[in-house]
DNA sequence: AGCATTAAGACTAAATTCATCTTAATTGTC
DNA sequence: GACAATTAAGATGAATTTAGTCTTAATGCT
């Protein structure tokens, strides 16, 4: 299917936090797993594959936790869903060339393509850093869809 | 995971080819079904959804087979995946308002609006009228991507 | 020593994916 | 009407993925 997995958005909700945190701020499973409304045991999972990416550094034992590896506005959204799911590919012949032998003739390969740049470039468009100052803004003016929400009769 | 599963992908062959076949041409499954490499019995299934979907019309019987339901300027891209994966959503918080009670103050869900719509451009701009006659074209050139196989040493 | 915390990964249930197979229904032709 | 060709419908199933739990070990502070 062409939708995120609860790894992907787990991994998401967890480095936003992260980010959210002061400088230096160790921050335990616990509490991310409350405050972003995460099975506890499963996102203990999910921080592992993080600190094995190499994105989250973690600290064992009392006074242990989790930091980011890398500051902030040097995590992109790709990067956190890329190290949860691999990296993207739409379509099987966008993992590499010759996955699918038709891709030579084929009209839609271009548009896999296409579709996929767009895609990425968003998700490469955005850090953490900037997701945090926009949570910021949102906490004052509410979402844009509250506007549309409108009285159906 | 992000990917479009084989459902959509022998859907979208399945209709190129229907949409290459002259006007009025009843096709059958064991010609798609060779042509596109895909396994007869799975196509089968697959062509009966189209057939449901409203995208292709079938004939019971000696002589019968499948057609396009209306000209092949008129499908889209879209439209053959969604009839057969359902309507593409990102993540969970794109399936309607509400489906996730975080959207309101999340930072992330205008992100996954933004990609989403973009990919749907892609998807919705292509119609199978075009798919065939950007294939003409490619039995002439080839791809691009062959200009780009460099001796790699 | 004792406690809090992450690390690692085994385990599981459910859903999805990717098919195959069987039987029924329909229609053209002789 | 008999028969062959063809799709319709859906039951079945193996493999994989997804989503999550649980257990045990390792680590480090006090
Ligand atoms: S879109 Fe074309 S190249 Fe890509 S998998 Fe399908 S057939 Fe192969
Ligand atoms: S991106 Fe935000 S709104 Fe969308 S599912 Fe995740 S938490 Fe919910």
């Amino acid at each position: 299917m062409l939708q995120l997995t609860r790894d992907g958005e787990y991994a998401v909700r967890a480095l936003v936090y992260l980010a959210s945190q002061p400088d230096g701020k160790i921050s335990l499973i616990s509490e991310i797993s409350e405050t972003q409304e995460v099975p506890k045991s499963y996102l203990s999972k999910i921080m592992q594959h993080l600190v094995r990416s190499g994105l989250v550094k973690s600290r064992r034992g009392a006074k242990g936790g989790f930091v980011l590896a890398r500051p902030a506005h040097q995590i992109t959204l790709r990067q956190t869903i890329e190290a949860m799911e691999g990296p993207i590919h739409l379509n099987v012949c966008l993992i590499k060339k010759g996955e699918c032998h038709r891709d030579d003739l084929c009209p839609v390969h271009p548009v896999w393509r296409d579709a996929q740049s767009k895609l990425i470039e968003v998700l490469d468009s955005k850090t953490m850093a900037d997701l945090v100052r926009d949570a910021e803004k949102l906490q004052r003016t509410g979402n844009k869809t509250e506007a549309r929400r409108v009285e159906v009769k």
